[in-house]
DNA sequence: CGCGATATTATGTATAGACATAATAATCTG
DNA sequence: CAGATTATTATGTCTATACATAATATCGCG
């Protein structure tokens, strides 16, 4: 039962795959411990757990000290999605990047965004919109709140050269966040902009990231369609 | 230069981006090598080598055998996005789940889904489309194409009772997929199902999995509004 | 000088052993 | 028997060492 010699960390994991798929483990089934399987591989139990590990932060097994490894009772896929700044999003596109700062004030952030940024307190937030242009045509209208108890330098950005977006991620590093897709109907003045209909479809990314506990900045992202 | 004896992975790994993050380390600096790491943070080199690791799946960090390991020019924020199975997304929401079919037939696929499915030649395949109602009101319409020809055990299903979606994940593992969102205008048919207006905005997601290199399935998701 | 062979080097991974940690199982106590 | 305490156990991690691998740098030769 213990022949073929699994070298690598990579060939259990590929080996763990096939019985999982072949039923041999099927879902919520608990898995040998470590010991066994790298006694059973022929290999340290580092490697196995390596193997393991990794499968677990794909959601394939999930994992709990003492109780042991269990295959995933709902194999849920997990996808790393890419986000960059928008300016580089666009010129991967091959377009040419263009920026325009719609409006820029301080005031009290309406509800939605208050909940996210400051749900104790009211506090006063920079609220920014701004385009990205894609060869002179509209490509995506960011509206921001950013926090100005957790990011003060911002009230001392004027935006009107540099995108938020991009002064955000350069200058008020994240250590988690949140984001939404969806779709919404063009706003009059979003449709002006995007030289579309009024409540023409457009697709729309909500996001919030946070510095440890406190909230840096929401923002809805709205995309021309295309 | 070596005082507080960085003992975990994670304390390194905080260590590493405090310099990121206070520019002792800018953006495109390459960083010192393990084995000096190590020597600073008076621990073993595989120690170091997890914390860069992770900073580096997570996009922080770039490496490359020899050349080293420097911080990533473009901050990409790498978000993963869990993608449950539709009966437990709906489930999850406290909604109860049903199911309809809509459609079933073989046939032909149309260029989107043929540059998916088999690029080469023309093959036949299984168009399902299905419907999927949270506390009996339309949730999503499910509009997948199937490739017969590496899933031949699709033919024998019905899809009367259990949707595509759920039976390929127990049936047909994929090993990678490609994922993009989008926003359209429903069309007069979908804007019957989900009782709304032609041209409303509704919520895209277009999948597409393969087992290694050959194409399972390609499915257009259409949310209902909200 | 150009180009191919070789040396160097930083990361990638495997191993055996050890201790830490968390969660369950077993035991003790009132 | 219920609740608190202790024992057990599987995973989590660190260490030190070794070898593998890939990519660059260097050298030698025509």
């Amino acid at each position: 039962m213990s022949q073929p010699q699994f070298k690598n960390w990579q060939a259990i994991q590929d080996e763990v795959l096939r019985r999982i798929h072949a039923r041999e483990w099927p879902p919520g089934h608990v898995i040998p411990g470590e010991v066994d399987l790298a006694a059973e591989f022929g290999c340290a139990r580092a490697t196995v757990n390596r193997a393991l590990r990794t499968l677990a932060e794909a959601g394939i097994l999930e994992r709990r000290r003492k109780a042991g490894t269990r295959v995933a009772l709902h194999p849920v896929s997990r996808a790393t999605v890419d986000i960059p700044i928008i300016r580089q999003e666009i010129e991967e596109r091959g377009s040419a990047y263009g920026y325009r700062l719609v409006s820029r004030e301080t005031a009290l952030p309406p509800a939605r965004a208050r909940i996210m940024l400051c749900p104790d307190t009211p506090a006063p937030c920079l609220h920014v919109r701004a385009l990205h242009l894609a060869d002179d045509s509209a490509y995506t209208l960011e509206d921001r709140w950013i926090s100005l108890a957790t990011v003060p330098e911002a009230a001392d950005q004027t935006f009107d050269r540099i995108s938020p977006n991009e002064w955000l991620v350069t200058t008020a590093p994240f250590t988690h966040g949140d984001i939404a897709f969806g779709a919404a109907a063009a706003t009059a003045e979003e449709a002006g902009l995007f030289e579309t209909e009024t409540g023409a479809p457009v697709f729309v990314i909500d996001r919030t990231t946070w510095d440890h506990a406190r909230a840096i900045t929401t923002v809805r992202l709205v995309y021309a369609p295309g």
